[in-house]
DNA sequence: CAACTCTTGGCAATCGCTTGCCATGTCCGG
DNA sequence: CCGGACATGGCAAGCGATTGCCAAGAGTTG
C-alpha cells in the first residue's frame, strides 16, 4: 500500500485526549462510553481519517464480521438468486461477504472451508457437493448454513423441489404423457436425488412410467448426450436436471430434427436467465433462489450450525412454481397411444 | 466455531521441542530452518492438526495473501470470464479471493475499497464506475489493477473494443448499412465512451452516419426503451452497449413486429451465455474476458498500482473478434436506398 | 590452532485492537 | 451526611503470528 503508516486507535486516543480503550469502545461498544466523550473520539477519528483494522479486531475478539459462501459453479445462473440474496443480507448485517468457487469438487470445497475457517465467522454452502457425513463433521468445527441441501441437524434453506417435481408431473400428465425420463445431474448432487425421487413417486401416482438417465454434468454441453440418451428410449417427456442441461437438450433435439413440443416435451429446473430466450421457450420450475440465499445468511446470523438448539434444526423451505412456456405440449399421438385416444 | 481452542504455533513448538519462532519459520520461511528440524515441526503440526491463523499472520506481517475483485454486477454474464480468470489465477498464486458486488454504484465501490483496504493486499477493479480521478487517488493508497478500464499510470487489462468496434462497423458497412445507432451504456462506463468513439470514427471512415442514444442501464429490461428510441430514428443497424441490452432490444423488436435481420440488424458486445440461444442468435463482439481477469491479477502480483515503475504503466490489451450470427443481415432495401441500389 | 564466516535456533518486541478488572466520580435514598 | 449502586475511563494482558537481533556451534581457511 501507499501510506507509510495507518492511523491507529492510539493516534486517535492522543488526538482526543483519552485512552485507547475508550476509543476502541467508542466504536465497538458505543453505549459503554459517555455520549460527549464519544463525540470527541469520533471527531478526532474523523480528523485523522482513522479506519479500524478488521484484522486486529478479529484476532483479539474472534469475530471477523465476515462470512463466506461456497458455490460449485459461480457462473451457473442457477446460483445467481442465492448469491444475490446472501450478499444482500450480508451487506444489511454489515458483514463482508466472500464468494468462492469450488468447481464442482468436494475436495476443493472441504479445503476451502479449512483454509478460510480462521478468517470467517461462518459459511453458506450452496448445493454442497460434500457427502452428508462430511458436512456433519465440518459442522462440528465450523459454523454452517446450507442452501438447497439438507443434512440432519444443520440449518438449511431449500427451494421446495419435491412439490415442484409434483407440479411438473401433474403438468405432463395433464398433457397426456404416459411416461417421462429424468436426465439426472451429478451423483453428488443432493438435489438430483431428491428430484428423481419426487418425480418417480409423482409419476407412479399418475400411473406414469419414469426412468432415470445419466448422470450428466449440469451444463449445456452435456445436453447432446442427454438428448440422445432420451431419444434412444423413445421418450416423449424429458425432465432435465436443470435449465442449462435442458437448453442443451433443446439444441440437440433441434439438430436431430425432433420438433418440440410436438414430438417431445422438455422441462427444466431453475428458470434461469435465458430460459425464456431459447426456442422454444423453456417450461421450467422456478424457485425463489434469492430468498433461499437470504434465509441461509439469516440462519447463520441466528447462530448457524453451532447453535445447537435441540429444538428445531432450523429448516426453511421455500415454495416453487412451474412456469409453463413453449417447450411442453400434448403428448404426440402415435403408435398405441393413438389407438388409446381414438 | 466449535472447538474451544485452536492450536497455535506455541502448541506445535512444545510438541516439536523447539521455539515458536522456529515453527513460524518452518512454515513461512522454510529455508531458514534446517531440513531435519523442519521435518519435526511439520510432523508435530500434522499430529496436532495445526492451521496457521491468517489473521495473526497478516496483522504482524502486513501481508494478507488475499485480493478482492470488485464487480459492478456480479450476475451480469459479461463479467464471468474476468471473474473466472481472476479467481483461477489467484488460486494458482495461493491467494484467497474475495468477490464483491458494487451494484453499479461508484459510492459503494469506493466504500468497499475503503472497508476492505486493511484486509487485502490488492484490488482488481472490473469496469470500475469510479471517475478516473478517483481511481488515481485511490491508487495512491491502495494496490490496484483494472479490468476493462484504463486510467493513466495504473496497470490494466482490457479487451480491445476499439478494434472490435471497427470490426462491427466493417461488418455492417459490408452489408450495405448506411447508418447506425449506438445504444449506449451507463454514463460512468468507460467502455461506453470508448465504444462510441471507436464506432463513430469507424463509421465516418466508411461514410456512414452514426448516432448515440441513451444512456441505458446495461440490462435486458432496458432493451424496450432502447429499441423504441432506435425505431424512432428509423435506424437499420442497432449496436447495443452489451448483449444483455441487445437481447432486450431483440425482444422488443419482435413485440413490435420488426423483423430481424430483414428490417433491422442488431449487434451486441461480450458474447455472453445466451447470445447464441436467443432468436435470432445475436451477432456480437467476443473477447477473452478470462484472460483479462488473469492478466489483472498477474499485474497485481507484479506490484499493482504501487509498483511505481516509471517505465511502462503496465497495460495489457487483448484481441476481440466479431461472432457473426443471425441478428445482422443486408440493409433493408426501401426508400431512397432502394433507388440508390437499382 | 586462531580467526572468520555461515547456519541455525531462541528471545522478545511488535502488529492494532478487545476486554476483564479496577479506580473514580456521581447520584440517591435513608 | 454516609454507604451503595451506577456510570465511565484507564491499565494492562492478551490474541497468534512475524522478525530483528543475538549467541552458540559448525565448517573453512591460512
Amino acid at each position: 500500500m501507499g501510506s507509510p503508516k495507518r492511523t491507529t486507535i492510539y493516534d486517535v486516543a492522543r488526538e482526543a485526549g483519552v485512552a485507547a480503550s475508550t476509543v476502541s469502545r467508542a466504536f465497538s461498544n458505543p453505549r459503554r462510553v459517555n455520549a460527549v466523550t464519544r463525540g470527541h473520539v469520533h471527531a478526532a477519528a474523523e480528523r485523522l481519517g482513522y479506519r479500524p483494522s478488521p484484522l486486529a479486531s478479529a484476532l483479539q475478539s474472534g469475530r471477523t464480521a465476515t462470512i463466506a459462501m461456497l458455490v460449485p459453479d459461480i457462473t451457473n445462473p442457477h446460483f445467481f438468486g442465492a448469491i444475490r440474496g446472501a450478499e444482500g443480507r450480508a451487506r444489511q448485517a454489515d458483514l463482508t461477504f466472500i464468494l468462492s468457487n469450488t468447481e464442482e469438487s468436494a475436495a476443493k470445497e472441504q479445503d476451502q472451508i479449512e483454509r478460510l475457517s480462521r478468517s470467517v465467522d461462518g459459511f453458506v454452502l450452496a448445493a454442497s457437493r460434500l457427502p452428508g457425513g462430511a458436512v456433519a463433521d465440518l459442522a462440528r468445527d465450523h459454523n454452517l448454513a446450507l442452501v438447497n441441501r439438507e443434512v440432519e441437524g444443520i440449518p438449511s434453506a431449500v427451494v421446495d423441489n419435491d412439490s415442484g417435481s409434483g407440479q411438473i408431473v401433474d403438468h405432463l400428465a395433464s398433457l397426456g404423457h404416459r411416461s417421462l425420463v429424468y436426465l439426472s445431474g451429478p451423483e453428488q448432487s443432493w438435489s438430483a436425488g431428491r428430484r428423481w425421487n419426487a418425480l418417480r413417486s409423482a409419476a407412479s401416482e399418475h400411473g406414469m412410467a419414469a426412468e432415470r438417465l445419466g448422470p450428466f454434468p449440469p451444463m449445456t454441453d452435456a445436453g447432446g448426450a442427454a438428448a440422445d440418451a432420451a431419444l434412444a428410449r423413445d421418450a416423449t417427456a424429458l425432465v432435465a436436471h436443470n435449465d442449462l442441461l435442458a437448453i442443451g437438450v433443446l439444441k440437440r433435439l433441434a439438430e436431430r430434427g425432433v420438433a418440440v413440443p410436438e414430438e417431445a416435451s422438455v422441462v427444466g429446473y431453475d428458470d434461469i436467465f435465458g430460459a425464456d430466450l431459447c426456442v422454444p421457450a423453456l417450461t421450467t420450475l422456478a424457485g425463489p433462489g434469492d430468498r433461499a440465499g437470504r434465509a441461509a445468511v439469516e440462519l447463520l446470523l441466528r447462530g448457524g450450525s453451532r447453535s445447537g438448539t435441540l429444538t428445531d434444526p432450523h429448516r426453511v423451505v421455500l415454495p416453487s412454481h412451474l412456469v409453463i412456456r413453449e417447450s411442453t405440449g400434448p403428448a404426440p399421438v402415435t403408435g398405441h397411444s393413438r389407438r388409446l385416444l381414438h
